[in-house]
DNA sequence: TGTACATCAGTGAACGCGCGTTCACTGATGTAC
DNA sequence: TGTACATCAGTGAACGCGCGTTCACTGATGTAC
């Protein structure tokens, strides 16, 4: 989408700033009474204005909404992007990548909550959420597909040798004291993976693949490290590790590491 | 808890079934409408009964959600403990009981949603939630407790040597090719897991470690593979995969795999 | 076995509440000439 | 620079809705003697 041209009058101003204020106070409400007690009319009296006033800024409700989970995929994958911006190896990257995430998440828990907890029932996310949504992945796939180009991810866990342009298959051929652990991909996940990791086109068809030069079974491995990011910073946030791993920082640092290492990050 | 009794008047049966039929009205509602949209008019509707009748059954609509969610961990606890119960080794009851798991979140997907989602804002789960969440843990703590006195978790995996009844801490020692995936646990890691991995205590206090039998880094592994197996299935239930690893199966299968080995489980 | 009383399930009306959304309106801001 | 008209932001009243919870009540079921 085009970038918003600068407001050029008055009226345009106060446009703009209403509207990142019925953001904020939303994002407020959020935060007390969760994404289904968000509600236009406590909105609007928090500011101070009429219900049917928002109705100039956002249709319904629903698009309100949408714009607060646009803007929570835009933050926090502008925290991963920043975050690797820096220079560094492949597994610097990754891991400061890790950690900015987990730090936007514990900053914003009910815009993370919005985004990575349970769906808000009835609600369809519309395409417009898609690209946003991408960015996390996508940087992700960036850091490894740097990293393999320049041999940053070590050799031995690349299993089948070659395993080239990674298309058809990832076949055994093993190798190496990491053999049972890294176990051949089966034919239907090394499909999944060379049609990308992390293209998040979603409704809007698959996209491109983004990371062709990395091996399908490196993509899968950080697939499942991101995974295991995200569930360990969901456990953190949602409560599941009340009385046992609190404060969770000590957990989740040991648990990034461990899992840039399996990805095979050096 | 001591067990219900088994009804013995025809009163005592009749409310036994109504309480079961609410509750499973209800779970239907969640289906549709979320957490948030669960109703006790709605509920009461649909039986045919009128609305302030459910309060002779629960005194409140909170109370209703309570036992749900007791209900969801129980149900959930159970089919991770069946899927041990059989014989074989630790880690093929430890990937049983990933896939009992998933199985049963894939089919009771709002039921998941309650107790692994966000959290419901306005939601204090009560003190009674806490043992059946602590099942899954449980479960799983137990399955390694038992691989790890039979011998079953790779020696070479177990970092700090002996590391005993990994008390006080599991130092460093290195050694194998797998050093730098192995990293020594921070003084806080090994700490946290000293005081035992699942007890799930929560509110109710810290209690007793679960199997203190197992070395401090093994059981912080084993919480880096449960953190993964809920973040794989969360993804997939709540949508993030949509577009790239769907069906999720040939991924989660691998994961679940990958992350027995990881844990040390042979 | 039969009666008297206590317990309990379910009724129906009512309370007070907040919600999303529509609509005809007023008055301020912007634009074309 | 000044006027005439068009655009747009915000108002206030109203619509119809569903919710949780309370309360005094009726009538059925259970219990003690």
């Amino acid at each position: 989408m085009a970038t918003q041209n600068a407001p050029r009058t008055a009226r345009e101003r106060a446009r703009a700033e209403l509207t990142r204020e019925i953001k904020e106070e939303a994002r407020r409400q959020l935060a007390t009474d969760g994404a289904n007690g968000l509600s236009l009319r406590a909105v609007s009296r928090e500011l101070g204005m009429v219900s049917s006033a928002l109705y100039r800024y956002y249709p319904s409700r629903d698009d309100l909404l949408t714009a607060l989970i646009i803007d929570a995929y835009n933050a926090l994958g502008e925290a991963a992007e920043q975050a690797i911006a820096g220079t560094g190896t492949g597994r610097i990257r990754w891991v400061a990548a890790c950690h900015a995430i987990r730090t936007w998440a514990v900053a914003h828990p009910h815009e993370y909550a919005l985004i990575y907890g349970s769906p808000v029932p009835g609600y369809r996310a519309p395409e417009a959420t898609i690209a946003p949504a991408a960015r996390v992945p996508l940087a992700f796939a960036g850091v490894l597909a740097v990293a393999v180009a320049v041999g940053e991810v070590t050799a031995e866990r690349i299993l089948a040798a070659g395993a080239g342009p990674a298309g058809e298959q990832g076949r055994p051929g093993l190798g190496g004291p990491l053999a049972d652990q890294a176990a051949a991909l089966s034919a239907a996940l090394a499909r999944d993976a060379a049609v990308g990791e992390a293209t998040g086109a979603g409704a809007a068809g698959r996209a491109v693949p983004l990371a062709p030069e990395v091996p399908a079974d490196v993509l899968v491995r950080a697939v499942i490290a991101w995974t295991q990011l995200f569930g360990m910073i969901s456990f953190e946030l949602f409560g599941q590790f009340v009385g046992s791993f609190e404060p969770a920082d000590a957990l989740f640092d040991h648990g990034v590491d461990q899992l840039a290492a399996f990805v095979g990050l050096r």
